[in-house]
Order: structure tokens, then sequence, then C-alpha cells
DNA sequence: GATTAAAACTAACAATTGTTAGTTTTGTCT
DNA sequence: AGACAAAACTAACAATTGTTAGTTTTAATC
């Protein structure tokens, strides 16, 4: 029936180990004996470990991207737009806090054509961002400290939410998005 | 002279191949090709490649943790205590921004005493933290919003840091930590 | 110029890696 | 029960890994 059950089975137990241990630490062994099976039966379900590692992260990267496409199609105040994108975030942590950590810390490790097009993803991600503080500034809804700092910190604090999350399971999600919205936008605003 | 001279080459250039690519996809080949000379040659300068990872990444720790018990121990308010956290940040950032990199995501490839050694700088240096802006949310010093979110979020900007700096060079450090002080504050206080 | 220590080299090792080939087991449908 | 596909297995491969042993080169000191 769901012919990819058992490799999304694989892949989410691979991030896990992923997250854990990092790309390169992680052999197929250990990563079989995490199923309970042999190295080589993970062959029957994928193609190779490299394969694991992007379609982790390419699917990942690939929600952020519309994501943000629809955010910035929107005609919402600059405001209401960071708030969306702060929702995002923590929407994509919370559905796979694990996945993250390969894309926030093994992205490298994808190969030529995959990495090339995630590192288009991740700069059209970055500009898109700017460019609504940008406007954010200009307009006056936003202070007018150096926009890269201001980009910076924020994308820092929602990039690294997967690493802090997974530990504060008991904090309600919208209490969780309210109170972020409040610490990450009333410095600048 | 400096019997640590030749030493301390390779740590450079360690720390610099260990952020491109982590630790566990450096090769001693690639490190001893990177200086000009064979794999083996590295071993009559250091012990093991495992060496190497915890000389950078213990000397790093060993620096927030001592830059943080002379701020705890001052007898500043929460205000100029944060400042100074944010200043310490950046004070080792720009000294060793390639050797943060393998604090923030090779930390775990540390081996038993290391590692355990490393965990317990970080988890006091957290507390420490947190009992900071504790005291200046208690005081009214800091705005109520949730601890946790307060702790995570600035921390999360000053430990990736390190991944921004190099591309802005050409901001004068005073500014930054100014601007730095009005991003991440400002919205707490 | 001989001595000597530092620092490079060549060659090889044992272990581990991702992956393949070929075979057997499991479970479902007729 | 027989057939068939899915999914597991055993065994092995070629390449790469960190590291060691033993040797030669480099460069400074007497």
């Amino acid at each position: 029936m769901k012919p990819e059950g058992r490799k999304q089975e694989i892949i989410d137990a691979a991030s896990i180990l992923f997250k854990e241990r990092g790309y390169n630490a992680v052999t197929m062994r250990d990563l079989a004996s995490a199923m309970g099976i042999k190295a080589a039966s993970l062959y029957n379900h994928i193609q190779s470990k490299q394969e694991i590692l992007s379609s982790i992260i390419i699917d990942l990267a690939e929600q952020f991207t519309s994501g943000m496409d629809e955010i910035v199609r929107s005609e919402l105040n600059t405001i209401k737009k960071l708030e969306r994108i702060i929702d995002l975030h923590i929407d994509v942590t919370l559905e796979n806090a694990d996945g993250l950590a390969s894309l926030n810390n093994d992205w490298m490790h994808l190969e030529e054509d995959n990495l090339i097009y995630f590192e288009k993803m991740r700069r059209d991600y970055e500009q898109n961002f700017r460019e609504i503080v940008k406007t954010g500034v200009s307009t006056g809804e936003l202070s007018d400290y150096n926009i890269e700092i201001i980009v910076f910190s924020t994308l820092s604090t929602l990039r690294t939410l997967y690493l802090w999350y997974p530990k504060q399971r008991e904090i309600d999600p919208n209490i969780l998005k309210k109170d972020m919205i409040s610490v990450l936008l009333k410095g600048v605003i």
C-alpha cells in the first residue's frame, strides 16, 4: 500500500542518529542496528546513504522556501510578516526537530547538485528575510538598527529552536509563539 | 624557543578545516596536505587527531567559563552583567571564530573525560546565565517573559556569532557591541 | 666538518567504511 | 499448497581511515 512506509522509517531513524552524532559519524551499520536489521538490508529501501541525507534536508528546505514565498506574496505589513516567519519556524520545528539538526549541521555533506540547490534556497530565504526587514526600517515600522544585525540575531534564534524545543515540550506551542514574538520583535520595533 | 609553535599551526589549520567540513570529514591526510606535509609528519607534533579537537574546544570553553565566573563574581547590576556577557562572546569570536565552529558542532566527538568536562562547563555556563536573567526579572530590571525563552534566544544569537562575523569584517567591533546590546536587550528590558 | 635534535619522509598495518551480489526468509493472495 | 514479491540475510569487495615503525632530510651548534 504505502511503498514509502519502510523508507520513511529509515529516514526518521537516521534523522535521530544524525542529530546525535552527525552524518559522518553514523555508519550504515549503526543505522541498520537502530532498526533491528543488517546494513545490507537497508539497500532494499534506499539507494545510498547520501539519499537519506538529501531527503531529510531538501524536504525541510523546500518547506521553508514555500512558506517564505507565501509570506512574501502576501499583503501583510512588516510586523505581521515577521510574525508569520516566526510561526513558520516554530511549526516546522515542532513537526521535525530531528531533521533540522541535519539541515543546520550537515548540509555541507550534500553532494554536488543537491548542495547547489540547497545553497540557493538558503540564499534566497535570507534575501527575502532581509528585504522584509529593510522595508520595515524604511517605513519606520522597525527601529533603525543595522539591518544585518537584526536579520542575523532573529534568524540565529529561529534556526536553533530545534536544539531547545525538545527540552521544553511542556510549553504550549501558542504560548511559545506569543513569547517568541515578544522577545524577538519588541527589541527591534 | 616556542615549543608549541608548530603544534599551534596545526591546530589553527585544523580549526579552519573542521569549520568547513566538520571533524569527521577531515582526514589527517587532508590536514597534512593543507600544511604542505605528509600525514605521518603531523605525529611529530601532536599525539592524535582527538588531541587537536580537544585543544580547540576545551581552550575555548575555559575562556567562556572564566569570563562568566568573573561576571558572576562582580557587583554589576543585571543589565551591565548581560552587556559584559555580550562583550565576552564578541571578544572570543573576534579572536577565534574558526575554533568556535568546532565548539558548536563537534563537541560531541570529544572522548570520555573531555566530553564530561566540556558538558559540565556548558551546563554551568547556562545555569549562571539563567540565574542572572532570573534575578533581573525578579528585581524588575527585565520584562517578565518566560525566562527560558530569554536565555535561549540570547544565547542562540551569541553562540552563532562565529557564523556571521566573518562576513561582516568591515564592521567596527565597538559598533557591533553597541548594536548587539541594543537588539538583544531592548526587547527584554 | 661532525654532531645532534627536530621535522620531514616512505611504507605499511589493522580496522572500518559504503556498497554489491547472491541467497534465504516472510507473508500475502490465489 | 503454490507462487510471488518484499524484505531480510551472509559474505565479501575496494577504498579509506588513524596511526606506527623505521629512515632520511634539514638546520642549527660545536
